[in-house]
RNA sequence: GGCCCGUUCGUCUAUCGGUUAGGACAUCUGGUUUUCAACCAGGAAAGAGGGGUUCAACUCCCCUACGGGCUGCCA
């Protein structure tokens, strides 16, 4: 095992800023971000921004902004991987010093012939450069690639937490490039030598890094450097098995921002994907970073389910406070592009948000079960709730607004007055609730009759009532 | 082509050689109810296939099938 063990944990999240924030890196930072903030470690973030054609600022804000949306808050100043080309160079050259890297002449043309060639008589493509071990004074004037001298014999075991133990035959790696010919470093140095550097502890990265794992060992072993602990997990897929692309829906986390579920919901339905902790479907954020280990995390793929993400949200709306849901919700409206709140309504819906958050996953389905207390009078009826508010209706209703004006307006006395008034109309409570709801919300699919006029309050209340049977 | 990884109910998963293979979401049935949701009770539902090892295999080994990854002067 690494030396990495008994040292403080850093984590980091490596993402490449070429798109929006992908959920599945969501869930690699999450996993990351579980990890470091659950032993007290840190929780580093680094742009890997090398690719200078496909790297976009625009996208960098993406991931900010998605990963600010989650809660994963990282430590320190982001770094930008491009920034650190001068070092990742001087790596390179010093293994070029010590022997154990070299100059390679051989074009992109002859590399390319080889490779065709090689594949037509299906033979391996891996490229053995003829300059490993030639004189300095045989070398021509023209530009070239440094390579790693790759070890030739023997195997290289990638001690993985999730995976197990993953050998690899030495002769499987080749002379990979650390630096291009134009001088400039590529991915597979840069990244090791960051993570050396920021004293990262703990690689947790998607399986498509698995192989890779084996190749960045070699720059480590060269420079003497500690391995970090590996931990690679498998992908999210779509619900059809297949690699989750845009045709499966969202792909972004600010897509899944936009369609209104909570953070708490998402953070505990992408932990729960892949990683398990007994059978604890729903926790909260402080168990998560208790619980959250590299043994839980399984080994296969997972398929994105969306009927359990919302699900889980709908647990954690009803457990969110009421003013932080209020909050929450008014920046949900802010992103999706719908229309703010008044002040007025913004009260309305904290008044109401007892009720409300019992009984919806997302925020749109909330706001649409708040829709009578963002209304205004007149209410205009709904075509459904219409039928509720024919004639016989509107004069039970009539009947009914005077026995409303010297209650106590609380639940029991509301409750009281209804059932009797229902009573002595020889029928029941059930068959007034059709109308309320009609002159209270305009619609027939509402919260409780008696919280609808609890979070009205009484003047308001009976206004509608009043309006209705008029 | 070569190398590497994976495969338990529809889905997410538990199990770490001996269980009636458990839970959750979804689904079905019944109940409760003031609409919707929620809630309560119950049901159906799984070890990819084939060989081994073992008294005993979902669990260990091998092969096959299927899925995925890597094999770049991309990250």
């Amino acid at each position: 095992m690494s030396a990495a063990s008994s040292q403080p944990v850093v984590t980091r999240f490596a993402p490449s800023p070429t798109g929006y924030l992908h959920i599945g890196g969501a869930r690699t930072a999450l996993f990351n971000w579980l990890y470091a903030r659950g032993r007290g470690g840190k929780f580093l973030l680094r742009i890997e921004d090398t690719d200078r054609a496909r790297s976009t600022p625009e996208a960098t804000t993406a991931i900010l902004q998605g990963m600010a949306w989650l809660g994963l808050d990282h430590d320190g100043d982001v770094i930008s991987q491009f920034d650190g080309a001068a070092r990742h160079a001087e790596v390179a050259h010093e293994l070029l010093a010590a022997g154990k890297a070299y100059k390679c002449f051989s074009s992109q043309d002859e590399i390319q012939a080889f490779r065709d060639a090689a594949k037509a008589e299906s033979k391996s493509t891996l490229f053995h450069s003829p300059w490993r071990d030639t004189d300095a004074t045989d070398h021509p004037d023209v530009h070239y690639v440094v390579r790693i001298k790759a070890p030739q014999d023997g195997s290289t075991i990638i001690k993985d937490e999730v995976q197990g133990d993953v050998t690899i035959r030495n002769d499987q790696l080749d002379d990979m490039v650390l630096l291009r010919s134009d001088g400039t470093p590529v991915y597979m140095l840069a990244v090791v030598v960051d993570d050396h550097d920021m004293a990262v502890t703990h690689v947790i990265r998607g399986d498509d890094h698995l192989n890779n794992a084996a190749r960045q060992m070699m720059i480590y072993n060269a420079m003497g450097w500690d391995v970090p602990v590996w931990a690679h997990i498998p992908l999210i897929f779509g619900g059809d098995g297949k690699k989750l692309s845009k045709r499966h829906g969202a792909t972004g986390a600010e897509e899944y921002q936009a369609m209104g579920y909570p953070a708490a919901g998402m953070r505990n339905y992408l932990t729960r994907l892949g990683w398990s902790h007994g059978d604890d479907e729903f926790f909260t954020d402080a168990q998560a970073r208790d619980w959250f280990d590299l043994k839980g995390i399984g080994k296969s793929p997972a398929r994105f389910d969306f009927k359990k993400l919302e699900s889980l949200c709908g647990q954690h709306i009803a457990q969110t406070g009421d003013a932080a849901l209020q909050k929450e919700i008014i920046a949900y409206l802010a992103v999706s592009g719908k229309d703010a709140l008044s002040a007025a309504q913004a009260d309305g819906l904290l008044k109401g948000m007892y009720c409300l958050k019992e009984r919806a996953k997302t925020f749109p389905e909330l706001l649409d079960k708040a829709v009578f207390v963002l209304s205004q009078r007149p209410i205009t009826p709904d075509e459904k709730a219409a039928k509720n508010l024919g004639d016989v209706s509107r004069g039970i209703l009539k009947e009914l607004t005077p026995h409303l004006h010297n209650v106590t307006w609380d639940r029991d006395s509301l409750e009281a007055v209804l059932n009797g008034f229902a009573e002595a109309q020889g029928t029941k409570f059930g068959k007034l609730a059709g109308p309320l709801r009609a002159a209270l919300a305009g619609r027939a699919v509402t919260p409780s009759v008696f919280d609808m006029m609890l979070v009205l309050g009484q003047e308001e209340s009976l206004a509608r009532l009043s309006d209705a049977a008029a």
